[in-house]
DNA sequence: TTGTAAGCGTTATCAT
DNA sequence: ATGATAACGCTTACAA
């Protein structure tokens, strides 16, 4: 722990930590061969500067605060290792909040995230999160915040989503053009950004072919793998003929009701999940799915931040970013499970 | 970014910066009536202790640095939830780092941790990592390490990992009931801990029950899920009637690739992963599973670490600490994919 | 070209 | 009971 400091290296020298410093700063006034000098013993002795001596002073730490309701999701765990690969390749460090989808939670850890004075926010809403002056608070206290995946119209803020209508719509679109007309979506809570865009989309594309919208239809789900199966339980008394599963743990869970029913995909109904889970294509061909660009837009966002936070862009200026999702389809005619021997 | 400062709160109540800090700090000698003004005023302006002046004061941080071999991995991220719960409650921040499997990343990344001053280190080690030289230099300076998951033997120190010999043993045994013979193991690089000892445990039941040990039935897969495939292929030259997959990426490429070429299981073969994915559950019945228990390890290696960060555990006695593994076994005689109607 | 000193926010030591 | 001062590691006016 006896890490050695500039100090040390100037005693050692005999030379101020002054002249040190900028030896070392690389700074112009300086005689090249005392810079030689620190430079050498420097790096002899493996010295590193303090960060934490380098916060203090300048009042901020290279440090970008990440808020996100779960690590242990695959869509967020995807989003963070997006984030850290652009964070550290521009020097920054990454430290990870959970909100576990609590709003007090949020506010909380966000202001534990302002206390280590991060540099920048980056942050997905926590499903219990509808009010957002916590972060409109620092946001007018000149803090770079960018929201991503789960933002809000309600915050003026630099935003990065999936193109959650587009994804929708041709989710919907599909199954409507391969004969399903009674198409059952499945939502996380309504209140959630990309929850009314996945709708909107839904929606959209019923239109677009003549389908009637049938309410009945549209259930919304708890964020717990368990809610899922009573609600697709209860859909399928309503007789639909696919599903749309608008999330990634709805989509498995979905899967994995229908399984248990014994129900077979593709044939009695459709699938197609909006999803991230990589796993999803073991499941190749009951379900077709809209890939959620987690990793990019994990990217995108930090890329964002760090401008926003070396001045290279206003923060004044909002600005939505939809990054275009993929949608594969693994809906086959080969009944699943089918076997042949080795 | 104009957070109020012990000496605002001095300035304001004509004091001094060190009686307002006593006042904050619960101090003895004190005035009742001081201490109150002073913690009312702080309180009414929302004062909060700066952390990183305080961890250049004490050249200490609140924060335990874990590192992964990767963030987006069902298995770690479900690890980190478990050393983030502990940690928070305990007081502690969790930084988290990434070693890509890679030993010139992880001992960079280490080093960027010890640089950040973190008071203890959480690691499981990267796949390309056989020397820790790096780790014991660190335990020379008194920097309390834990490791988890992928420990080494090298290092004396404590280790929580999954009891990897009794769960593989359980697993082959299981399949040696039912009727297996030429069980496949499939296994992550060799020289990784729980590699050998996954082996070991799969051949302790070989031999318990008397099935011949095959070499040709071993195989090493790298990290990617790409590489299992050519892996598992080449297995299947060798007739297995089983396979051990010893690792959750390899339980789920192994599962992906007899899909592929539309192999039966359990009819034709039988498969057991020794996983963490909850997806795995999706995938019933053809798939039985050794559950990791990630987030356990993760609790049990962060108090672990702060207790000896905390001094109520002495630094130099080494320990190992190996939780249950459970098995659940999902191989149903109902063929995978059958349907009814609904 | 180099050194001196102040300051970032906090606490501990030593006065008063 | 309270205040002044130094110190943690570093940078940066300002002096020399």
């Amino acid at each position: 722990m006896d890490a050695i400091t500039i100090k040390d290296i100037a005693r050692a020298l005999n030379l101020s930590t002054s002249t040190v410093s900028r030896a070392l700063r690389d700074s112009y006034e300086i005689n090249p061969e005392t810079k030689r000098l620190v430079v050498e013993y420097a790096e002899r002795f493996n010295y590193r500067p303090n960060p934490i001596a380098l916060s203090l002073k300048e009042n901020r730490s290279r440090v970008i605060g990440v808020v996100v309701p779960q690590i242990a999701n695959n869509y967020f765990s995807q989003a963070i290792n997006g984030i850290d690969a652009i964070a550290y390749s521009r020097g920054y460090q990454v430290i990870i909040f959970q909100s576990h989808e609590s709003y007090e939670r949020e506010l909380l850890t966000v202001q534990q995230a302002v206390a280590r004075k991060v540099d920048g926010l980056l942050i997905s809403l926590s499903g219990g999160t509808s009010d957002v002056s916590h972060l409109r608070d620092l946001q007018e206290r000149k803090l770079p915040i960018v929201l991503f995946d789960r933002v809000s119209k309600e915050l003026d803020s630099f935003c990065v989503t999936a193109d959650n209508f587009t994804g929708a719509f041709a989710a919907t679109e599909h199954l409507i053009q391969s004969g399903r007309r009674r198409i059952a979506h499945l939502a996380i809570p309504s209140y959630i950004s990309i929850t009314q865009e996945r709708l909107a989309g839904y929606r959209a594309a019923l239109e677009k072919y003549g389908v009637p919208y049938d309410e009945n239809l549209i259930r919304y789900s708890e964020f717990s793998q368990n809610d899922v199966e009573p609600v697709v339980n209860d859909l399928l008394n309503q007789s639909p003929d696919a599903f749309f599963a608008a999330g990634d743990r709805l989509a498995l869970g979905c899967l994995a009701t229908l399984k248990k029913r014994g129900i077979a995909i593709p044939e009695t109904v459709s699938l197609i999940g909006f999803t991230n889970t990589p796993v999803a294509d073991l499941l190749a061909p009951p379900m077709s799915t809209v890939e959620q660009p987690a990793l990019d837009i994990g990217q995108v966002a930090a890329e964002q931040l760090i401008n926003l936070i070396e001045g290279k862009q206003k923060l004044t200026q909002p600005g939505m970013i939809r990054m275009p999702t993929r949608m594969i389809v693994r809906e086959s005619s080969q009944p699943v499970g089918v076997s042949k021997p080795v």
